[in-house]
DNA sequence: CTATCAATTATCCAACCGCATAATAAGGCC
DNA sequence: GGCCTTATTATGCGGTTGGATAATTGATAG
């Protein structure tokens, strides 16, 4: 007696991969982490349960490769949106900016998401480590831009800087995530230019409505 | 044959209710919103877990509660740093400045437990509204604080500067919280009373060593 | 056209979840 | 000191979880 049979076209590796990890994320995304259960990943992504493991080591192994993926992209993403930006060293910082307090890095499912693995982070090493590089990777990015318009201080006053001006950004992101309705168009980005101005001692708002592409996805939320 | 049953005491309702939300939380703190089973729950405030569903409608409701002790702990505390704080405008902004980035509000547990409850707040429209409350409530009493420093300016320019501040505040919390190792002492409320200053044009850095207990707990973190 | 073998599915399992209910004992009251 | 209320424990249930294994398919090479 067969019983019927889903029927399936065999996909490479790296596809399968993909449409697992890609699954993970949304699942997180929209229920937290207790919501990516192996089934629910498998039914979104268009597979049955037992082909996780046939992947990835287990549920935590896809979870950290889910992670390590989503940190990749926000950092390559990051790094797209300074290719992009002009050459004067203000217009440069003001772009990076506006693109971490604009859409997509600026969405209510970016906060989740982040909170999510932020407890992992919490208990697995392995993915401490993962967040660690990229989180000093993107405040490095920013101290670089700091140096820049600035002329080279004191490396201890520029790490100073770059850590104020990273927490103006994480903070106005996070309310930005969690209260959307709670701010006009454009407004974050507008507070977050005069705040880090105010810290550097310099004019940032006139650059805010030009050279900024505003759609890639960046940022680097915490944790330890 | 009686089998032993294990010895009790009975308690009022209030130590009870108490003794499993402080369990709950610490649950939640230390492995996230999963860790804290019923079974857990009851094993950790010393009784079985047959007596949660006697004093909660159900475990939401006993999350819901611990949620919402949660955060009327930390409005309590933040009001109490006012009360204890000097009369001086530039002082007691700074303490509050000051107290927000100090343990015990700077503590790896309490960025844990701050994202572990945000993602129930994403699902829960109750929780939701509780933690809006409380978050609007801490930001409302930091523009307080800002005004009488500015002497009144327009209530639209406060505003804008209390979100701005309250995100430095948050952010470096964030950062302090995840990265305890990555900042000396007292370098984080170094960082922050300097931030804030140059965001409100005013010194406040002189203020720092003097009239802060730094005792209690106090923040209000975002979500939606 | 067929043999081969990896990819995918189907099925089973032990553990755990929250919840419901029955049995039991603790402590106040007279 | 005996009784009555009820806080508390103990036990059982249906459902779900993550993981393991066996069966079956589809692609591919010869």
């Amino acid at each position: 007696m067969p019983p019927d049979r889903k029927p399936y076209h065999r996909a490479d590796e790296d596809t399968r991969r993909q449409a697992l990890i890609t699954a993970t994320l949304a699942l997180v995304a929209e229920g937290g982490a207790q919501a990516a259960t192996v089934r629910a990943i498998a039914q979104k992504a268009g597979v049955t349960a037992g082909l996780i493991r046939h992947y990835f080591q287990g549920k935590d192994a896809l979870m950290a490769a889910a992670y390590a993926h989503l940190m990749h992209r926000m950092t390559a993403d990051s790094a797209a949106v300074l290719r992009t930006a002009p050459h004067d060293p203000k217009a440069r910082l003001a772009a990076f900016v506006t693109a971490a307090l604009c859409p997509p890095v600026v969405d209510g499912e970016a906060l989740v998401l982040w909170a999510a693995f932020m407890q992992e982070t919490h208990r697995d090493p392995a993915m401490r480590q993962t967040h660690a590089q990229t989180y000093l990777a993107f405040r490095d990015q920013l101290q670089s831009l700091i140096a820049d318009l600035l002329g080279h201080s004191a490396p201890q006053d520029l790490r100073r800087l770059a850590i104020a001006c990273n927490a103006v950004i994480d903070g106005l992101w996070m309310e930005g995530c969690a209260l959307p309705d709670a701010f006009a168009m454009g407004e974050l980005v507008d507070l977050g230019l005069h705040a880090v101005g105010a810290i550097l001692g310099a004019d940032l708002a006139g650059q805010s409505a030009q050279g900024t592409p505003v759609s890639t996805q960046s940022n680097m939320k915490v944790p330890a």
